[in-house]
DNA sequence: CTCTAATGTCTAGCGGTGCTAGGGTCGAAT
DNA sequence: ATTCGACCCTAGCACCGCTAGACATTAGAG
């Protein structure tokens, strides 16, 4: 049994190691640069073997963006937590949230942008994904104001959140004035 | 010299029959269906008469995206200019960049997500692309409120509209509740 | 301890991608 | 009529995601 026990075990650190490699290497050079044959190199096996745990390319970047999921609701959670006053919450929401996106541009992308062969807004949504949408909610629900619905209001404040993030990163928003930016919406659209 | 104009006029055709087939490949099946061989076959010319009119692929993306952002500006001109008051107008324009989003989801790729080679927010972006923010900020900078830069206010609102517009499109969103969302952020964030 | 069977991995290859070199054809100008 | 140059196509490169089948290596039975 022990045997089994072991080869498991293995297999377990084999397949973190190809998700880890994978988020480096887009990190580093774009998810372009993650084509199997790399990430078979780096982790020092052959192709295949990265298909005995995915299914393939998709699944991998799905792997990435649970993984980053986690980490994003953690981050907003910790941001969120040590301050006082519902204004000021929502403002550290939105600046760690940004930030996310701009040191972890790749795994952003993998949550956000890319196809993980994920599904998203329905029950069968895997947990991480669920969560950081809680972690979101248990912020901006305080401040929807009178007559909307929280999660709408979390849907709508995320979005805005989405749309600063990508358009900035993509070169299609000048990188200064972000501040001002998050200072605006957080002013205009949270209700204290 | 007849000649020569008449072999202009037919070169400048079939770039236009180039850029239309794209678009209308990308619309049908993905931009992913978009190949080299697939856009050759179908214009019925070999591979290397792209590359005698574009440098490649991308450039491609970018022709359909500078044709797609003139629309987009007409759109939302048009959408507009027929309603009274700063409010309305707002909300026209907003309801018109999602149904545009909506409508041609391959041309707004192109635009805004994909890359097309183009430079943005800058002094040598292309002329549709500036007057497609230009047009944003025509309506938008009316309702940016006090102490706060036109510019700016219509970056930051239409970021949020890029946010809405491509959550939904990549099923991170539920589809209804469009409506509401528009009426929250034009509430919220315009000062009429 | 040996032999068999199964597990695991690798090599090699398929059909596809974006892109390009080089040869051939056809029309225009002399 | 002939030359010459512009134009386009065939064929091919290196790479992609993915997989079939050969090959070790190991586990467990006798």
């Amino acid at each position: 049994m022990s045997v089994q026990e072991r080869k498991e075990r293995e297999r377990a650190v084999r397949e973190r190691l190809i998700v880890a490699t994978a988020r480096e290497l887009a990190e580093q050079q774009g998810w372009d640069a993650v084509t199997t044959r790399r990430l078979a190199e780096r982790i020092e096996y052959s192709q295949p073997v990265l298909y005995s745990h995915f299914r393939g390319k998709r699944e991998i970047i799905g792997a990435v963006a649970l993984q980053g999921a986690t980490e994003m609701a953690a981050a907003v959670r910790a941001a969120t937590a040590a301050v006082d006053g519902p204004r000021e919450r929502v403002a550290a929401l939105a600046r760690a949230y940004l930030d996310f996106a701009a040191r972890n541009p790749a795994v952003y992308d993998a949550i956000f942008q890319l196809d993980g062969g994920l599904a998203y807004a329905q029950e069968d949504t895997p947990e991480p994904l669920k969560d950081a949408f809680a972690a979101l909610l248990e912020c901006l629900g305080e401040v929807a104001g009178d007559g909307v619905a929280p999660g709408l209001f979390t849907e709508t404040f995320w979005a805005c959140l989405h749309g600063l993030a990508t358009l900035t990163r993509a070169g299609r928003l000048p990188p200064e004035y972000i501040e001002p930016r998050v200072e605006l919406l957080v002013d205009r659209l949270a209700v204290v």
